[in-house]
DNA sequence: ACCTGAACACCGTTCAAGT
DNA sequence: ACCTGAACACCGTTCAAGT
């Protein structure tokens, strides 16, 4: 067997794109967009800047690289003979839950909306909504608005989430936030006020999924 | 009167907060956030960038300006007596409209959504919602719903226009895209690909006002 | 109070040169 | 084929110094 030393600080393998990819993964998750830097990334993976853009043309690359790799992790398919609107509330947990632990998921998703990863997405919630009898010239529509409330609420709830620092004092942060809303509306006999409250104490992931149900109940209308 | 004259490129009166937020709109409306430039900014208004920061402090207040002013500017007050359905939609195009002509403000409004022209647009929101019957206990999670579709899809709309640049062929850019899916999807009983056919001829706005009314049918049910 | 411009510590990207 | 590291043209932010 080859018995070769190698100089500390040598890396044994080849560079790879995955590997390159899932480094970036564990950046973004721990600190952000903003830190991810080629040169954050060079260091981790002790080698040069140069290298990395030999395997990434650039930056804008990595990003729909790490994007892509993140969400098919965590999408599954839900399993024939699912009723349909349990399957479509399972998908959007699945992706509620993959931008909770991948903040920066939603940010992107957004920011390049054609990308085979929301394909994706828009195939596992097409297919029950097809299933719940939507007419087909509805289908666009129904699918879209869907989309973009999963990625859109998912995303506004892990930027909240960040927003408050790692510290973490959510009720704090609500507080806050709800106290501000009362004194913009003060006055004018204004309904805002009202809302603060609930605010106040709402729970994220069932507030998320109530906005699910809404849509679905709006679908039936127009489903037979 | 004054007669004295100025040496060119002097500025005849001290800069003000207000100019140097409007500068920006320009920039970003012109440019887009990245080419906002403190740098930029100064070249713009013939000072140094230095004197910019003694206004407003950092680039994330100076955005936070921008985004307020922008949309409040375009965000009308329904006049009283409108009936609720109406209401929604006629702020939700203002919305749209606005984002439309400032493609950044949906980023920004999504990026900090406790900010002053946030809280005014779930004020005009909440109003026709509440006045439609929603029960108390479920207002926050409709409006929730709503503005997120709003600011998300009008958002989306425009990032998609900025993407296929000032030439704007968006035929092609549709084409190309639906093209990708079909070829993504191909094979095995997807149903994307009868989605792609839709995509390519589809009006955004139409679109846009069609999720809208989703969103309200599905309130319907829960009001009384 | 308001503005200037140098200085600092970063970026992404390019590219000649090495192995 | 793959990697190195210098170089370039930028950033945002700070701050002593001026008026």
């Amino acid at each position: 067997m080859s018995t070769t030393t190698r100089p500390a600080g040598i890396r044994s393998a080849a560079l790879s794109r995955e590997q390159i990819v899932d480094a970036a993964i564990g950046i973004l998750d721990a600190n952000g967009e903003r830190a991810l830097t080629f040169r954050a990334l060079a260091l981790q993976l002790q080698t040069g800047h140069g290298a990395l853009q030999w395997h990434v043309r650039n930056k804008a690359e990595l990003l729909v690289a790490a994007t892509a790799t993140a969400l098919s992790r965590s999408l599954r398919t839900p399993a024939g003979g699912t009723p349909p609107r349990t399957a479509v509330r399972a998908v959007a947990l699945d992706v509620f839950t993959a931008i909770e632990s991948h903040p920066w998921l939603g940010t992107q998703l957004f920011a390049t909306p054609w990308q085979p990863a929301m394909v994706q997405l828009w195939e596992q919630i097409a297919r029950p909504v097809a299933e719940m009898g939507v007419p087909a010239e509805s289908l666009f529509t129904a699918v879209s608005t869907l989309v973009n409330h999963i990625v859109g609420v998912a995303s506004q709830n892990a930027l909240n989430a960040q927003l408050l620092g790692a510290d973490g004092d959510r009720e704090g942060f609500l507080d806050a936030v709800a106290e501000r809303w009362e004194r913009l509306a003060a006055g004018e006999g204004s309904i805002i006020g009202r809302l603060a409250g609930q605010m106040r104490d709402h729970d994220d992931r069932e507030e998320f999924l109530a906005g699910v149900d809404i849509i679905l109940a709006g679908l039936d209308r127009t489903a037979r």
